[in-house]
DNA sequence: TAGGCCATCTGGTCCT
DNA sequence: AGGACCAGATGGCCTA
C-alpha cells in the first residue's frame, strides 16, 4: 500500500474501513483501482430504477441551472469576462473580435461542463462512506471514483450473499418440512452453502479489459 | 521546495 | 454549424 492509499484509508469512516479491510484485505482499495474501466453492471446488475432516478435527478438539476442562467449565456460570456486571463494564449488578442467572443463562449461552456462534472462528483462524495467532516480533507476526484467503485462492488457482493442466504434458508425450510428429508449439513458448509469470497475478484477478472488508462494504476500497488 | 490537486484555456475530434 | 467531449498545457494553492 502506498502513501496515497494510506491517506485515503485514513479518511474512510470506521465501518466502511472495517468492511473494506476485512473483506478484501490490505489490497481492498487497490482491488478496484487495479483494473480498467470494466463494467461492474455486467456481473452485478444493480437496481436499474435507482440508477435511472439518479440520472434523471442530475439531468433535471442541470436543466434547472440552464434555466437560471438564461440557457446558453451567462455573465461570463455575455461581457467577455475573463476568469483567468493569465492563461490566455498569446495569439488570443491578435484574433478578430468575432473569433475572440466565440472563444470566450466556448470557454464558458467548457467551464460550465466542468462545474457540472464537479457537482456530480460532490454528489458522489456525499453518498459514499468516508469521514465527512470539516477537519477531513475532501476526497480527490480520482479517490472519489475509486472508492465509489469499490463501494459499489462491495454492495453488489453483499446483495449477492444475501440472496444466497435467502435461497439457503428457503431450501432448508422446504427440506426440513419433509418427513423423509436427510439432515441438513451445518450452516456455512461449502458443499451446501458456497459463500464465495473470491467471487468478486473472479468477476473483476472477467469484467476487466486491457488498455486501461495508466493514470488509474498509479494509485494502487496492483499494477498491470 | 517538490509534488499533488485543481481550475481554466485551448485546439482537436466527434456527433447531431 | 454548433455543441459536447477530450486531452494537453499552464499557473495557482496547499501540504509534507
Amino acid at each position: 500500500m502506498n502513501a496515497r492509499e494510506e491517506n485515503l484509508l485514513k479518511s474512510i469512516s470506521g465501518d466502511a474501513l472495517l468492511d473494506l479491510t476485512q473483506r478484501y484485505g490490505q489490497s481492498a482499495l487497490a482491488f478496484g483501482a487495479g483494473r480498467g474501466a470494466e463494467s461492474p453492471a455486467r456481473c452485478y446488475p444493480l437496481a436499474p430504477a435507482a440508477a435511472a432516478a439518479a440520472a434523471a435527478d442530475f439531468l433535471s438539476s442541470r436543466a434547472a441551472k440552464a434555466g437560471e442562467s438564461g440557457g446558453e449565456h451567462t455573465s461570463d460570456d455575455d461581457d467577455g469576462f475573463e476568469l483567468d486571463a493569465r492563461k490566455r494564449s498569446p495569439a488570443f488578442h491578435d484574433k478578430p473580435k468575432e473569433q475572440r467572443s466565440l472563444r470566450l463562449s466556448i470557454n464558458a461552456r467548457e467551464r460550465r461542463r466542468m462545474h457540472d462534472l464537479n457537482d456530480a462528483l460532490d454528489g458522489l462524495r456525499a453518498v459514499i462512506p468516508y469521514a465527512h467532516s470539516p477537519s477531513v480533507r475532501k476526497l480527490s476526484k480520482i479517490a472519489t471514483l475509486l472508492l465509489a467503485k469499490n463501494y459499489i462492488l462491495m454492495q453488489a457482493q453483499a446483495l449477492e450473499e444475501m440472496r444466497r442466504l435467502v435461497a439457503y434458508l428457503n431450501q432448508g425450510q422446504a427440506v426440513t418440512s419433509s418427513p423423509v428429508a436427510p439432515a441438513l449439513a451445518p450452516f456455512g458448509q461449502a458443499a451446501v452453502y458456497p459463500f464465495t469470497g473470491a467471487a468478486l475478484a473472479s468477476c473483476a477478472e472477467k469484467c476487466a479489459y486491457p488498455g486501461s488508462p495508466a493514470s488509474l494504476f498509479k494509485h494502487c500497488g496492483d499494477k498491470p
